[in-house]
This record gives structure tokens, sequence and C-alpha cells, in this order.
DNA sequence: TGTAGAAATGAATACGCATTCATTTTTCAT
DNA sequence: ATGAAAAATGAATGCGTATTCATTTCTACA
């Protein structure tokens, strides 16, 4: 049933051409007779032949191919990404080598056989590399960039929300609607998007002198978020607010509110991160942080694409604003 | 910054010895004595030699690549496939090459450029292949197992869950527990798997000569889910238990129910399809029919290496069991 | 110590293509 | 019709590896 696989040269022969004619056909060389190039394009139909992308690949020094290294692709605001991520760049022409990770730092290990394949750039989502992975991957000159997460000393170019600034907004949102006693639920306590809106968070509370804060851990999942919450409502009765790390914790805190017999916002407000699409369904109807999601999928692929092109760009740093998505999970209390 | 690609010729001269040895090293080759070795990989290791997965390919024909296509990769169900796919064969030593489509057929457009780079099989989900696709993959030999889906001509060997069976035991279920009028929000109405539930469910109603079963059209989203059980529930208020074609579907409805003032399960029960980790949460517990993902993943990847090896082998059907999971979105109405 | 057989090694080759360079063909102005 | 310039073509080469085959080195046993 399976054919010979045709080469060029099988073509060729056939078509009374030379290989590299047919070569220049696929390659999409213009210095081709109309004539004989409709004669080898009638003849690798006929025979189904097809470029072999290794071999080209070889001479070329281009494989089209770039590794997106996710974390967390079950929660939906990563497949969201994954998907905007394919469309934008097989659009122009690049595959993606999937990898999924459990770490929160990528592993040399995991990224190894991705070099093997001389992929052109990584892109990797809510993770961070190693130094000794980031290394490699400078070292042969691979384009990295980093999505919702930036490191200290940027040794990646990087694209994410202005965490800083978006939870001072989400603070002053939440003191001046009448909160009083607020609690944060953070995703793990070493990234750049739970440092940063901590950090913002709690300076306007500063500022306004208010100290009650009670801050929770949590890993961006429901079931911590759930438990987070079931945790401080015990413990500090009197919390009116909590700001969530990203909406799926937001869900579960909602979850965990209501199992306790609470009401949302009238006993305690909550607010999100990310809006995802399941914050505005029905049941919970979150007010949360909108990250401008297309846009930075948009600027991440435009980094990328830069630096495969141009290997010497240094790092740069892509800070998008995003604004509140108010929905009814916050009530004034004035 | 860049270094230069050394290549196993480069590793041979400096460690004195020929390039065939470095390449044995490298390919897991036994016949090299461990002194040479030692020195090659010290070499290697001093130079950061990795091999070049293209040309290996080019001679091995074999390139440890495995195509992925997936519609819907925002349905949460799917990202859970994708994660447990990528698990699975990652340990495999494959690399996942990731496609996202949004058709329910795959057509040969979409599929080319994977053909080039020589993948070795391809996994599709939730989607057929035209025909034309079809006959490329088999053209050239590339194995294709379809998971969650079978056409009728049995083309491609498939992996997916028996809806049929599936859907007798919902019905009966719900017969059982005293329900009398029946809804089914389907997914698209050509595939399989709708076509398959709502034989099953259907059937089961004739036997027992019910004759009250409103049908629906959706298609796998949330929202298609709410405006069919808005529809569903202002056409005919008498309809007191609605079958959804998945979890994200039943989720839709259940919060359309709620948002019209009723009750689940007290005036209405709804099940969903999937058990999607959503499906438990406190605001919906619905009531359930788990495929066993896992399971079924195991067995795509298990016909998927088999088809690889043995180019001759003829389409095959693997169809797994499923159980249903009682949470509270059912209520008896004796 | 000598030898048969096993193990290790290297030279040469092929995988399928793009590209360079030299050569042939075509085009167009005169 | 002629020649110069442009376009088209093909032969040869190399990309980086695995593998075959012939040769060398090693091992173990008499």
């Amino acid at each position: 049933m399976k054919q010979k696989n045709y080469t060029s040269q099988d073509v060729a022969e056939i078509a009374g051409v030379s290989q590299s004619t047919v070569s220049r056909v696929f390659a999409g060389n213009t210095n081709v007779s109309e004539k004989k190039r409709k004669k080898i394009l009638a003849v690798a139909e006929k025979l189904g032949y097809k470029p072999n992308a290794h071999a080209r690949s070889l001479i070329t020094r281009k494989t089209m191919m770039v590794g997106i290294i996710m974390r967390n692709i079950r929660n939906p605001f990563y497949s969201a990404v994954l998907e905007i991520f394919h469309n934008r760049l097989s659009a122009l022409g690049y595959h993606l080598i999937f990898i999924n990770s459990e770490n929160e730092e990528i592993q040399e290990s995991e990224v190894t056989q991705l070099l093997e394949y001389n992929i052109e750039g990584v892109i990797i989502t809510d993770a961070l590399l190693s130094s000794s992975a980031s290394q490699k991957f400078k070292r042969y000159g691979i384009a990295v960039i980093l999505f919702n997460r930036y490191t200290e000393h940027l040794e990646s170019s990087a694209v994410f929300c202005d965490n800083y600034l978006a939870a001072k907004q989400i603070a002053t949102y939440l003191v001046e609607t009448g909160h009083r006693s607020f609690a944060f639920i953070s995703g793990p306590s070493d990234t750049s998007t739970t440092i940063d809106r901590l950090k913002g968070f709690r300076e306007v509370l500063e500022e306004r002198s208010i100290s009650n804060l009670m801050i929770e851990p949590g890993n961006y999942t429901f079931e911590s978020g759930f438990k987070a919450a079931q945790e401080l409502m015990t413990r500090n009765k009197s919390i009116d607010c909590i700001f969530c790390g990203n909406d799926i914790i937001a869900l579960g805190v909602m979850d965990a509110i209501r199992t306790i017999g609470l009401k949302i916002p009238e006993d305690v407000s909550v607010v999100g991160f990310d809006n995802i699409r399941m914050s505005e369904w029905p049941s919970y109807s979150l007010t949360t942080w909108e990250q401008p999601l297309e846009e930075m999928v948009d600027s991440t692929v435009e980094l990328l694409i830069e630096e495969i092109n141009d290997k010497t760009t240094a790092s740069r740093i892509v800070m998008m604003k995003g604004h509140l998505v108010v929905r009814n999970t916050v009530r004034s209390r004035k």
C-alpha cells in the first residue's frame, strides 16, 4: 500500500530536467521557465512527490520549527494561549513542538532533545529556564521568549502584563469600595507574577495605612483556592475581600465561601486575574483583571521572529496594561 | 555569542577517532571500547556537541515525531487529553507537533506540511480526516489513530468510549429514577459520538414507550448549552431531565436553568459526559459519565506504536466502557 | 606462544536537498 | 542579422549523520 518516497531526483528524471531545476521549483526560485515548471509540477503531482523537510533544513539551516513549553495546560488561560500561539505561528509557516512541563523551572534534560531538532526558537509560558538550560539555548543561538514571566537579570526576552500596576489598581478599587480587611491568595511565591502582584497590592494598602492583609499561598489551581479560602475564612471571619492570583483560584475561593454558607459579594468580595471565559459564567460572574491575551501573544511572536532573524538582538521586555472587568463579585461597603 | 555547531566529524578529529566511532557512541551502538567512548563523550561535552536529528532521520528514516491534531483545545477534556498524550509519548522518545484545527474534518492543506517532516504517525482528537487527507497519510505509510471518533468504513484505527452503551445506561438510570420528559442536547449532529449517544438514549426510551424526547443541537460549548437550555425550557416547561453531549454543555445548561429560576435537581435533572474536573466543583457537582481517559490514551498510544512499527496492520477499533459518576444533579422523581 | 574467532575501528557511501559556478539558451536593442 | 546582456539550466558539491564492508586489534583457549 505504501508507495516509494519519491525524491527530487526521481521527478527530475521523469520530467527530463536536472535535479537542480526541480529543487528550484519547490524552493520558490523564479529562475525556471514556465514550461519546465509546469512539467515538473505535473510529474510531481502524479508521483505524489513532496520535498523532505529534513534534507532541506540540513542545507538551509532553517527548520521552521518552534518549541512551546507550557506548564499548566489544564489551566484554561493557557489552553487559550496555546490556541492563539498556534494560529499566529502556523500562519507564518512555523510548526510547534509542544512540551508540557510540570516544573516551575525548566530543566536542561527537558530541552536537550529539542536542541537536536534545531528548533529556531522557544516560547516558555508560565515558567522559567534553569540557568544551565538558558545557557544552552544562548549557546546555540536559539531565541527564547518568556511569556507571562520574567527573570530578574533579563537573561531572556519576556512579554507579560504589568502585574504590579494591575494589583495596585485592584487594591485601589477594593479600598475605594470600602473594604477594610484584605486577603491575597498567591501563586507559587517565587514567581515574578506573584511577587509583583503582591508588591502592588501591599503598597496601596500601606499607603493608606491598612495593615489587615492576610496572605495565603496557592498554586494557581481550583483546589488550592478552595483550601486557601476555607483556611482564611475560618482563621479570620472579618475578611471582607479576597484578591486571587488567578481566576481558577478565584473560582475555588467562591465555591469554598459558598460552601461555608457565606454570600458573594454580600459577605465577601472576590477579585480574580486573567479573565478566562469561565469567569463570566453566570454561576461566578467574577470581577477580574483582563490580560490582553491576543496582544501579548502577538508581541511574543513579534519578538520571537525578530530574534530568529537577528541573533544579536539583546533581551527585551514588553509589558502590557490590561484592565479591570467589573462583574458581580465585589460589593461597595460604604 | 553563538558557537559553531560542532559535528560528529569535529568531535572525531579532536578525540582522535573516526566519525563512524563517534556516531556509534551517540547512536547507542555497543561496539565501542570503553576507553574511546569515555574520550568521545568528554570531547563532545566540552565542545557542546549534539547530534543533528535531521541528518539522522535522513538515514534512519525515523523522525521520532508524531503529529497531534486537536480541535477544541479550549475544552478542558481535551486539554487533559493533550497533557496525557504528551506524558506518554515523550516518555517513549517521541516529539509532538501540535496542530489546532477548527474543522470537524481535517483538510489536506492542514497536513501537507506535516508530511514533509515525515512524521511517523498522527493522532486526531475529536475530528475526522477528509478522505483526500486520509489517502495521503495511507499513501505515505503514516499511522493514523482517531481519538474519540470513528468513521463508518473504518479507514483508520480508532479509540473511543462505547457511547451507545453509555447513553443507554444513562437513559436507563434516568428512567428508573422516575423521569418522564426527556431532552438531549447534542454535539454536531454528524459526528459518531453524537449519533451513538442519541441512538442509545433513544432506544431505551422507545423500549419503554416513552416519546417525550426533545432534541436540541449544540456544539460542545458552554454557550451552546446555555442557549439550548433556555430554548428547551421555554418551549417545554414539563422537561424534567436533560442529557448533555458533554460536561461543558451541561455546565451551560445548569447556569441557564438557574438563571431562569429553576432548581437543579429539584426541578430538572442534568447529566453530562466526560467527567472533566469542573464537573465536581461544588457549584455544579454534576452527575456525569466518566470516560476512562488515561486508558483511552494508553490504548491510542499502543495502537500508534504498533502501526508505526508494522505498517501493514489493518485498522483496528478499541472501544472502552466508562461508568456513571453520580453526584448531585439528578433527583429521584418517584 | 600461536591461532581462531570476536570485538573494535575506519574508509567510503548514501540519505534528499539547496546552492554555487560554469555553460547554454533566450531576449532585445541595434 | 548580430552581439551583448539576461535568463535558464545542469554538474558538482556539501549539509551531518548511520551503516556497510573491509581491516585491524583484542580475547581466550589449546
